[in-house]
DNA sequence: GTGGTCTAGACCACG
DNA sequence: GTGGTCTAGACCACC
């Protein structure tokens, strides 16, 4: 769990318990977040954020509804050992509905093909997933 | 005007009157809605689409206040002259916003960049862009 | 959608979101409610059934989560077209759990391996499931 | 006693003093567990599968409370001697809520009627039960 | 009118 | 100490 911080700003447009379910997911698909760490406590993250426990405990209850997240009662949250809980259909739905969502956005910013090209590529560099060895920082 | 037409599907998630703003904003970014080029009135749309004639009035009020369209009293409503509304810095701030949130997305979805790339890729051919010259009125 | 009609029980050891999910869902299932049907609004539901409107809601969150039900924003929530949201190992991870609870409490109240298949089979014959044409009741 | 061993897993969503108590009451029903039978000890047991100890000490307390067990001062916990304590009415009542649930959970996960009674029947030829002659002590 | 989010505070179950 | 559920009431966005 090296150097996993979340950081929430109310106001921006995107609801705070999304706020905070996108950056566990990110940290656990990135692996900052590796299969079995645990979570700043409900409580602990409220406080910290000044949120409601409830928008936490809802973020929260999410992701172990989705199987990113495990909840081990008394003890808190952790990173679920990773399992895919959507059909292929599914998931493909998913992407290419962000896609779409995100070039619509560029072209209306009017993005150049070559520029969202040529950032798409920087960014994934940035990401380094090309190898991303399951069971790594375990 | 050359087939520009719109659809609008309810219960997508998002909101029709963003889903109408969305396309139009799609059509003049891409070329196929020209300045000058008169829109659907509203009650045909509105009509057409089966949709809340005010959903429809209020998506081209805001695409008004953008300066995306134009509207002549009695006539309806037309393309505006091409004008950048926003600064540099704000249309790359926006478009990086865009990238991290669909590269996140996919990233949590398990595509490899690889597979992300390549969609892209075939996204932007669809749409085939290149035919608005670059630099004109920014 | 004829004839659905919810009803939940306080303090009866399940919670309130639970019993309108499953609810829901068994509705969806065998049938009673088909895609596109409405269902009581959020408001509406949690007044006749004497329950908090943040509960409903929650329920019906989960359930648009799960690709259960459609939100129309300002017109209420509908069954959606149905689709397989899960992998066939996430279906079967959940099957074999539910399996295992049953047949360990029957076990634990002393039937016989005779009369669980006897009863199970005779439930089954009830459902009627043999057919399930798909697009019957649209 | 011969070959009775238990297994708690945290995070699976039931709370481990119920994943002992389940254990033990299906040892008893199936007969791997015969009245007089020594159980392991409060603190053998949390050690070997840490867990707290008084999660062990509670699982056996509602035991000892259900009449499954009988604790002798000093000396350990015992399996009873065998006794219904619930009524007729109310073992059909209980098995006839965890049929329904199962069932439920089944339809809804898409399954057949001919996949559930196939995976009931393997599943009861797993547990093996015909051992234990029907009517004693009822 | 609809749903969506957040807050505050209560009470219970688990370890 | 942890999480899980429910309530009450607020404010916003959409139609």
């Amino acid at each position: 769990m090296a150097g996993f911080h979340m950081t929430v700003s109310t106001g921006s447009g995107t609801p705070i318990y999304r706020q905070i379910t996108d950056q566990v997911r990110l940290g656990v698909a990135t692996g900052v977040l590796a299969p079995g760490d645990a979570l700043p406590s409900v409580r602990a993250l409220a406080e910290q954020q000044v949120v409601n426990a409830n928008t936490v405990a809802k973020a929260y209850a999410e992701l172990v509804r989705d199987g990113v997240l495990e909840s081990h009662h008394g003890k808190g949250f952790f990173v679920a050992r990773k399992r895919h809980v959507y059909s292929r259909a599914e998931r493909l739905r998913r992407f290419r509905q962000a896609l779409d969502t995100f070039v619509h956005e560029a072209v209306c910013l009017d993005f150049t093909a070559d520029e969202i090209r040529r950032a798409v590529n920087e960014k994934l560099a940035d990401l380094d997933l090309q190898s991303k060895p399951a069971g790594v920082n375990v």
